[in-house]
DNA sequence: CCTTTGACGGTAG
DNA sequence: CCTACCGCCAAAG
């Protein structure tokens, strides 16, 4: 069976391989991490990172294209210094920018 | 234990 | 595009 403490190592490892440029989606690592249906566990896990983290935690986005983290200001400013064009209401073309392993 | 919460996802209207 | 639900599930209360 695989548990939390299992999948966490994997969620954050798939989290760091996102290139820069790119984006992720929360559903997406879930599943790559083998656990499609714990969509919800990737954003508690990104949510309980330390704040000096080194993790590209700001490549994770909902997969309607948008972004999730209550804190999208500093999101938008990390992602625009990434590359990634941010539209209106946290808009994020996911036909542009979704990683493609 | 049982209930609520939430950085989710998908469908239907 | 938006609201309304529903399914899902670990963690917190």
């Amino acid at each position: 069976m695989t548990t939390t403490n299992e999948l966490k190592p994997r969620i954050l490892s798939l989290v760091n391989h996102i290139p820069p440029g790119n984006v992720a989606t929360y559903g997406q690592l879930a599943t790559l991490a083998g656990a499609p249906s714990h969509s919800r566990l990737v954003g508690r896990i990104l949510r309980e990172l330390p704040s000096a983290t080194r993790l590209p935690w700001f490549r994770v986005i909902s997969a309607s294209g948008r972004i999730s983290n209550p804190n999208a200001i500093e999101q938008r400013q990390r992602l625009y210094e990434d590359g990634v064009v941010v539209g209106k209401n946290n808009r994020i073309s996911l036909q542009q920018y979704q990683w493609q392993p």
